[in-house]
DNA sequence: TTCCAGGCGTATC
DNA sequence: GATACGCATGGA
């Protein structure tokens, strides 16, 4: 278990975590919103939940936060219940992984909102990181918030101009019309095996399989999505002509991170 | 100027 | 089912 310990005057919440580094997992790609303040420090949001968090070492303070919102929202958010030194000690055994985690051995899988997952990465296809970050700042400044299915779904594509999201506010107008309908919802892909809910989110323009697996991974979880985008295709091509190994099995999108952090930071390793 | 970025829809075979 | 091409935008 995690030791927490809340202030005395109850502003903030001290918590020692092993395994997370604050950088690796709110800068490699999996999540858009979060801003780095200061050299340790990052601010950001679950939902409507604002959070600024500060790392020293092993220790972790979260600004303004109660003992329950801790509990209730962050200890799920950062995945705060998963061993990820066991996953590691699992994924030793092939030598790429290994490097890969220890390059970055910090990295945590999010516990993200589904549905601005699904709008972040429809917004990421064909585009770079700083981009996205963009579009999805100017889209939060906009409502001063995430907005939800039912906002978007009142938008035109014209609409969305100030965006400067190119082709894809199409895509976001018909994910928000088929998600605020209730075409698509966190109810139905719960119920659903992986496939069939891959399938089932690629009922949405602009949303082929790597955004699906995405959606999949990064908003709810299912850790067996394993996204292909043109990172991990030179990875799988250069590392794993004959696919996957077997110690990835069942985690293979906790392995996809690390090997996406890794393969990207190449050059400067 | 050209190329590329956490891809996908469409046309064509 | 596989492959080729266009797509908005902006930084390198």
């Amino acid at each position: 278990m995690i030791d927490v310990k809340p202030d005395h005057d109850g502003n903030g919440v001290t918590a020692v975590i092993n395994d997370f580094d604050l950088g690796e997992t709110l800068d490699c790609g999996q999540a858009f919103r979060w801003i780095r303040t200061d050299e340790n420090t990052y601010t950001g949001a679950f939902l409507d939940a604002p959070l600024t968090i500060t790392q020293n070492g092993n220790s972790f303070y979260f600004h303004n936060t109660s003992l329950e919102e801790f509990e209730n929202i962050w200890y799920d958010y950062f995945d705060l219940g998963t061993d990820y030194n066991d996953i590691k000690q699992r994924l030793l055994s092939d030598p790429t992984l290994a490097k890969a985690c220890a390059f970055a051995g910090g990295i945590r899988l999010l516990k993200q909102d589904l549905w601005e997952c699904l709008c972040s990465f429809i917004i990421s296809q064909n585009n770079n990181i700083p981009r996205i970050k963009g579009i999805i700042k100017r889209l939060c400044e906009h409502y001063e918030h995430f907005p939800s299915a039912e906002e978007l779904s009142l938008e035109t594509v014209s609409s969305l101009d100030y965006l400067r999201a190119g082709f894809r506010a199409k895509y976001i107008i018909d994910a928000s019309q088929k998600f605020s309908s209730g075409i698509v919802s966190l109810d139905i892909l719960e119920e659903l095996d992986t496939d069939s809910a891959r399938k089932q989110l690629m009922l949405i323009k602009g949303v082929g399989p790597k955004v699906a697996d995405c959606v999949l991974l990064f908003g709810m979880h299912r850790t067996d999505a394993f996204p292909k985008d043109v990172w991990i295709k030179r990875v799988m091509e250069e590392y794993y002509p004959d696919g996957l190994p077997e110690c990835t099995k069942g985690i293979e999108g906790i392995a996809q991170q690390y090997l996406f952090h890794y393969i990207r930071n190449l050059e400067n390793i």
